[in-house]
DNA sequence: CTTGACTCTGTAGTATACTTCAGGGTTTAA
DNA sequence: TTAAACCCTGAAGTATACTACAGAGTCAAG
């Protein structure tokens, strides 16, 4: 009798919200482990697996690049590793996030401060846009 | 007679601080024109086309992509486009900036409540940002 | 005239995160 | 039983922005 808790790779990937394609590809990556098969080759979730892909979904919506969240799960799963670990990993997340920021609102000062000197109706000679992306200050 | 202004990719690849590679691969995408060549194939480039590429170097800077470069080089061309036209260029971009930045903050705040719940010398298997990456609130 | 620095083309590799496809075999519901 | 729906592998394609060759020819200084 087959397992009855077994899921094929459709319904897990139903379940968590992620392609097919894309499950296979994250097994290929190491962030998820290849499961039993059946004679066929079918592959045999658990049903944790599935949580196991919503926990990627949630630390990708979080910023995590899919090697983070691949040292993030090995982490979750060495029992030896701490939870100051794991904190440390947000915390430097949450450091790249602040720099990224601030890249991104100088970037938006520069463009703001051009829009602003410009009146709109001049011809394309004389854009103070382009004339300061050609380094004429 | 050779004509004096003309310069070599290496020469417009140090005064523009973009290397010579990147040079030929923004021509072959369009981004700068095909300079005339010498009989023995060499490129030959006007002065200008320093200018040109320190151009897409400060709006690469601003967050610019090839292709809105390129789209800001053919407007800054065309002497039948307005000033108008690329104010808004610059107003779109602000647009997305400003959703970027709204995401990643969203993204951080999250990181920094979770943070804020982890004590730090717990065990892995009581880790609240584990946990909440489950999925489990 | 030689030699080292420079240039040429075309192709392939890098990184990230997938998606698509061909050409099969397997399951399941009617 | 049969046809739709599903699964398999392995390779290639997508987008962005380069970088790195290989193998050959060219240029300039001493």
């Amino acid at each position: 009798m087959p397992d009855v808790k077994a899921l094929t790779i459709g319904k897990v990937a139903d379940m968590s919200g992620i392609s097919v394609e894309t499950v296979r590809f994250y097994e290929r990556k190491g962030l998820i482990e290849e499961p039993p098969r059946k004679e066929s080759g079918y592959r045999q979730y658990p049903v944790d697996t599935v949580n196991r892909l919503l926990f990627i979904r949630r630390a990708k919506e979080l910023g995590f690049s899919l090697e983070e969240i691949k040292d993030l799960l090995h982490l979750k799963i060495d029992p030896s590793s701490t939870c100051e670990q794991v904190k440390a990993k947000a915390e430097e997340k949450i450091a790249s996030i602040e720099e990224k920021v601030n890249a991104l609102n100088r970037m938006k000062e520069v463009l703001l401060q051009l829009t602003e000197d410009c009146p709109g109706e001049v011809g394309i000679s004389d854009c103070p846009i382009l004339y300061s992306l050609e380094g004429k200050k």
